[in-house]
DNA sequence: ATAGTTCTGGACTAACCAGTTCAAAATTAT
DNA sequence: ATAATTTTGAACTGGTTAGTCCAGAACTAT
């Protein structure tokens, strides 16, 4: 019978995903990689591919992860759709600060640095921001319905507005990682709902 | 008597950071670098001192050639302020897509690459950004007191939130270049001044 | 114990990297 | 021509990189 897998595929990936965003792609080594997941060179190749195969299944682990849990999920466990777009952004600025190490939005670095001359990553980045205008575009249409905003907005407008916004506040939160900054970006950006 | 300079050291710094724009820092190598600055390997190290050095000059290059004439430039040439910085945006997103290849805002994709783990580099596009939210401030400060917007808005955290606007149009726009969804995101921005 | 499978460590390749050094060529003014 | 200076090309160093390969250890079920 097989020998039963002794490390967790999953949490592996999870662990590349933190490298990957800590230190971005190309800094990343091979060593890097092994170390922070716990198996060895040969296991890494058997299992994952090559590291840019990695990278790509890093990106989507983000987008599953991280970019749907943190948009879509918060805004439909709000009360209404206004605070859970303001969660969202809070939380953001929360998380880009966390530890003292401003890692940002992974999303965000990976676009900065392998776009536009890595397509297959640009592809898969490119759909985990469709995955947050997706999770306001939903929140928005329900808002609309049920009067919380006013029905002449346009959703999908607004949509693409809040997460470019919300991408704005965390590359500016990255470099510039001050509070009351923060706290200003997403006071005029909430603003703009009413 | 001395033999002058041969080639001109802001010609080649404005290679260079195109190199570095398109490629990123550590996609970018030194024959990528001398290849476009039209130098040898050993002018390099005598004029720029090392890859990183010529680094940090190109984003101050980008800052200066870039930022400044891109944001307080348009604005202070506008019949009013809120037409000057719908330019600005506008341009953003002409620029982003400009020439088919969406290689983004300079700061932003070393934002994305280099910060936190290098400390340097990430004080000048600190600095960069900053210019930015400058330029905003200035324009929106002359806006309220000639009564073009409400004297109770805030010019601080206006201007904040147009520098993350403008970072965030541009982050989507490269990953994602649609003309369409780039325009309503505008729409919607300029909308929270009034 | 044995068979089947997973995992490891280490050796290995072939390429690429930033940076150094220096003699010679090129250019200019006198 | 000569002297002063810039620029070049090429060789070289010491290091790092992703990726391959394989013999054998480790583990599990029977």
């Amino acid at each position: 019978m097989p020998r039963p897998r002794e490390f967790n595929t999953q949490d592996a990936l999870q662990k590349a995903m933190g490298v990957f965003w800590a230190q971005g792609y190309q800094a990343t080594t091979l060593q890097d990689l092994t170390k922070a997941m716990g198996i060895s060179k040969s296991s890494f190749y058997d299992t994952f591919g090559s590291k840019h195969e990695l990278f790509i299944s890093a990106i989507d682990h983000y987008n599953e992860t991280i970019a749907k849990p943190r948009t879509a999920a918060v805004i439909a466990e709000a009360e209404c759709v206004k605070a859970g777009i303001a969660a969202v952004f809070r939380n953001a600025a929360d998380s880009v600060m966390e530890g003292g190490e401003t890692r940002g939005c992974f999303l965000n670095n990976c676009a900065g640095e392998v776009a536009p001359h890595d397509a297959l990553a640009t592809k898969h980045l490119a759909a985990g921001i469709k995955h947050i205008e997706e999770a306001f575009y939903g929140g928005l249409t329900m808002a609309r319905d049920c009067g919380e905003i006013d029905p002449w907005r346009e959703p999908r407008a607004l949509a693409r507005y809040l997460a470019a916004s919300l991408n704005g506040l965390m590359v500016v939160g990255k470099v510039r990682p001050e509070r009351e900054a923060l706290d200003d970006i997403i006071g005029v950006t909430l603003a703009a709902l009413d």
